[in-house]
DNA sequence: ATTGAAATCAGTGATCC
DNA sequence: GGATCACTGATTTCAAT
């Protein structure tokens, strides 16, 4: 489903829920002034169509045992590997972001550790063998972080 | 609340949460063998702790009019320019991530666009004034994303 | 998209380990 | 302190229109 399907019911479900994923359906149709059951199916189709990817918690990293993040980027000695490096970067649970890029690296990465010595090592053991060069970037401190915004204008 | 508190019911919580904020409480309780209503102040506490961030809705960005998806680099010349460089990233509805950093970059931000031209237009009239030097990674794949994984040997 | 109805759920307070 | 039970009001979900 392309965006030129969206109408102004689900632009504003979507900002609801944006940044509130249990946000009662019947307080967003009271909110919207339709009824309970259309918001549910508008729900639905925005799921099953793939706009609304997931419903996420989203918890404190330091506080289940992350102490430590950072950025990876990969330059790559051989376009080939590209399906290596992201086969190994999935094997690790700790990547959470991995992206094809442009610039100054051909993989890039977001990883969190338990610390900087569990992070040092995933990148010596698993993560520097052979398919170029790596460099890390680690936060000593995440400043903000928030979604998307939601957008009118996006949608017209 | 540090992370010594948790307990294995609280793990479970987390885990069963973490990919799905929308999960009943009450099946929440019928897999843990306890009652709804020790979910429910369980859900609570790890809210009110900082535990629990809140409860978000993911959207896919191109759906939504975020065809591109750009992580930039900044190299200040002057230390006190940290807070600068937070303030503008920060008025930026569009920059979704933004950390301190070590390694190649001072700060690092995480930016959705409608277009690399959009991209572009943001870069050098709201962010390239007199703070040093800008790097940008373009992504023109996100290979993957998900949330950090919930691991019971964390928490012990 | 709405109505209406059934099933399920969230949240509260008294009570009991 | 933390879980349970019992209960009320709210919510989700479905079929029919």
């Amino acid at each position: 489903m392309s965006r030129q399907h969206f109408d102004t019911l689900d632009f504003k479900i979507l900002e609801m829920l944006s940044n509130n994923a249990r946000k009662p359906f019947l307080e967003i149709a009271r909110e919207t002034n339709v009824s309970g059951a259309a918001i549910h199916q508008r729900i639905q189709k925005l799921t099953s169509s793939g706009i609304i990817r997931g419903f996420e918690t989203i918890i404190d990293p330091p506080s289940v045992g992350y102490e430590t993040c950072a950025y990876i980027g990969f330059i790559l000695n051989d376009p080939t590997k590209f399906d290596e490096v992201v086969e190994r970067l999935k094997a690790i649970p700790e990547v959470v972001d991995c992206h094809f890029t442009t610039g100054s690296y051909d993989v890039f990465a977001k990883i969190f550790a338990h610390n900087n010595a569990h992070l040092l090592e995933v990148i010596h053991k698993k993560l520097r063998l052979g398919i170029g060069r790596t460099e890390t970037l680690i936060s000593f401190k995440e400043v903000f972080k928030r979604p998307i915004p939601i957008l009118h204008e996006n949608m017209e």
